[in-house]
RNA sequence: GAUUCCGUAGCUCAGCUGGUAGAGCAAUACACUUUUAAUGUAUGGGCCCUGGGUUCGAAUCCCAGCGGGAUCACCA
């Protein structure tokens, strides 16, 4: 494969064989021993002291005989003073007049043996005795700039290169490694929370028989020994309970689950689910663990509870807010929903002014209500308790209301990020709820459960009463990162594929020989040197591309540009 | 899926009611021994997203397509 390169492009690689004229290879292969980081260096810092760093320079201003550069390691900057007759202390000047001045290129990564100092001005600084080439990078980065005002100039703001590209975006804007480490910190807060309290991280089937576990259009592929359909999972509940009825008392995943579904600023095809089901619990106690867990992670990541995000201040110190689905309702809309009939409910809808469909039951116009009136309104974080049956499937009926249901979602800044139950145990009941998804998904509800008849049969083993929660991962580093798509959170986020015609060195040569006027394609033919093969692959590509044409006259072949 | 905005040099962007392409940074060359958006002088660099149309003439106007952003709908 090649492609047109640049002027710029051209001159690095024309350096690059520069390079090895001179012996030095671009690319070896050698363990460069690293003795400091950049942050360590400038962090403590020990005048004179001797170091070796390795990483990208990234920017370089040679002024005679002397240079600065900037070496930007995995942990940041530092700024490199090079002095030519330091670098090259006898009569050869070769490294610092050739190498360093014209064969470096910014991008290039280097490895550095100095000094620490601080210069006039008051830069922590190395004092570069001696320079390793480690890698020649053959394509410009796109440089931003900072000025004294700390303003950035000429940043590389373009959405669609930075997903395409995610590692030049991450070596040149310095903000979106940060958000990653975060990501990472979450993770492993909540690791660490759950191993304090013994619970087993397991992993559960991606391809499953039944999609089960939550409501959502699956992707399908196909297994071809078995001969069936599989589904990539859209959620893990179903096998996580079948472990806590196989005894563990505590179980969690970190689970990518995959929705066949729209994508935009929340949603991504495949997106990160933390999943926890604790036997001997109920919904009550993982509302305290949960509101405890947030406040770590907040703590160990941010520093603080009082967290930034948009122009909204939220605080993550627990306890957080409670407050039930009717009671929430009530309080934004004024209408109580308490024992409504479905038709009741449309109604209150329509003086709501939110649109209905014949298929909607009563649960899902509840959650319309609350989506549509008060959802928004949850910026601290907030418990919504006590969810309608219809609308929990998977969830315990409530101890005091049979109508209602153990289950919570938290909110914050308006957006759901957990969703717990006490989970439903009893196999009859939840056969019975199955069957009503079912009926709903017979009235034209495409995103009803599939009833998942091993998963029943697990229960029907016994499972104790356990209490479960779904953490939307994504969503929440958004949150703690303060990023408003969750493109900025994954480091490759699902983008349509890149769709371009790349034109081998053979293919140039083909479009090149021929011309707008049509020629016997003998004659072209004679004149490419390629094997039959690889000229009719060649000829086949290019003429589907319509950039050559193929015209048959009488009984010659003649070959033209289209 | 709908609406809307955008696509010009490696990057960030100008380019008016149509007249053959501009800046800054980056690059190249030279000068310069503590600079820091280094500086000074000079130079090179473009399928103006793709394909049609209108026109004597299109980066510019019209249509279609591709890619992306935003909003809405569905969903987490």
């Amino acid at each position: 494969m090649s492609q047109e390169l640049s002027e710029q492009e051209l001159q690095r690689r024309s350096s690059l064989s520069k390079l090895r004229e001179l012996g030095i290879e671009p690319y070896p292969a050698a363990t460069f021993s690293v003795s400091h980081l950049a942050e360590s260096v400038k962090a403590d810092y020990i005048e004179n002291n001797h170091v070796k760093m390795a990483g990208r320079m990234m920017s370089q201003r040679i002024m005679g005989k002397a240079s600065f550069a900037e070496l930007q390691d995995s942990s940041g900057r530092i700024q490199l003073y090079i002095n030519r007759d330091e670098l090259c202390p006898s009569e050869d000047k070769t490294l610092y007049n050739e190498v360093f001045k014209k064969l470096l290129d910014l991008g290039d990564f280097i490895g550095i043996e100095g000094t620490v100092f601080k210069t006039q001005v008051g830069e922590i600084s190395v004092n570069v005795t001696s320079l390793t080439i480690l890698s020649k990078s053959l394509k410009p980065l796109p440089l931003p700039k900072v000025d004294a005002e700390g303003n950035t100039h000429d940043a590389f703001t373009d959405a669609e290169l930075r997903y395409r590209q995610r590692y030049v975006d991450l070596v040149v804007n310095p903000g979106v490694k940060d958000t990653f480490i975060k990501r990472s910190q979450v993770f492993s807060v909540m690791r660490k929370a759950f191993d304090r309290f013994g619970f087993l991280e397991v992993e559960t089937p991606i391809l499953q028989p039944i999609p089960g576990g939550a409501t959502a259009r699956p992707f399908v592929t196909h297994h071809n020994a078995l001969d069936i359909p599989l589904y990539l999972r859209i959620a893990n509940e179903l096998y996580l309970k079948r472990l806590i009825v196989g005894g563990f008392d505590g179980v969690f995943e970190f689970a990518k689950d995959f929705r066949n579904e729209g994508m935009d600023r929340t949603h991504n095809p495949e997106f990160t689910v933390m999943e926890l089901y604790v036997a001997y619990k109920d919904y009550e106690w993982m509302m305290n663990f949960t509101e405890s867990l947030l406040e770590e992670i907040a703590l160990t990541v941010c520093g603080t509870t009082d967290i930034k995000v948009g122009d909204q201040q939220i605080s993550l110190k627990a306890p957080f807010k409670r407050i039930s689905m009717r009671d929430a309702i009530l309080e934004h809309t004024g209408f109580d929903i308490a024992d409504k009939t479905e038709d009741q409910l449309r109604d209150i809808c329509k003086q709501l002014n939110i649109d209905t469909t014949p298929e909607m039951g009563s649960g899902k116009l509840i959650d319309e209500i609350f989506g549509e009136k008060c959802e928004p309104k949850y910026i601290n974080p907030t418990f919504i308790t006590e969810y309608p049956i219809e609308m929990s499937p998977l969830c315990k009926r409530h101890r005091t209301n049979p109508a209602l249901t153990e289950r919570f979602e938290l909110m914050i800044n308006g957006k759901e990020v957990a969703n717990a139950y006490s989970e439903l145990n009893d196999p009859i009941d939840q056969r019975e709820r199955f069957e009503a998804q079912l009926a709903l998904s017979e009235r034209g509800d495409d995103e009803a459960m599939f009833i998942d008849q091993d998963f029943l049969r697990s229960l029907e083993y016994g499972m104790p009463p356990t209490s479960g929660i779904g953490i939307g991962m994504d969503r929440l580093v958004m949150l703690l990162t303060d990023n408003q798509s969750i493109q900025e959170v994954l480091f490759f986020p699902q983008m349509r594929p890149e769709k371009h015609v790349t034109l081998s060195e053979l293919d140039h040569q083909i479009l090149n020989a021929c011309s707008d006027e049509p020629a016997p394609l003998a004659d072209i033919r004679a004149k490419i040197d390629c094997s039959n093969k690889q000229w009719d692959l060649s000829v086949k590509l290019l003429t589907k591309n319509q950039l050559l044409k193929v015209i048959k006259l009488e009984e010659a072949l003649y070959i033209k540009k289209a």
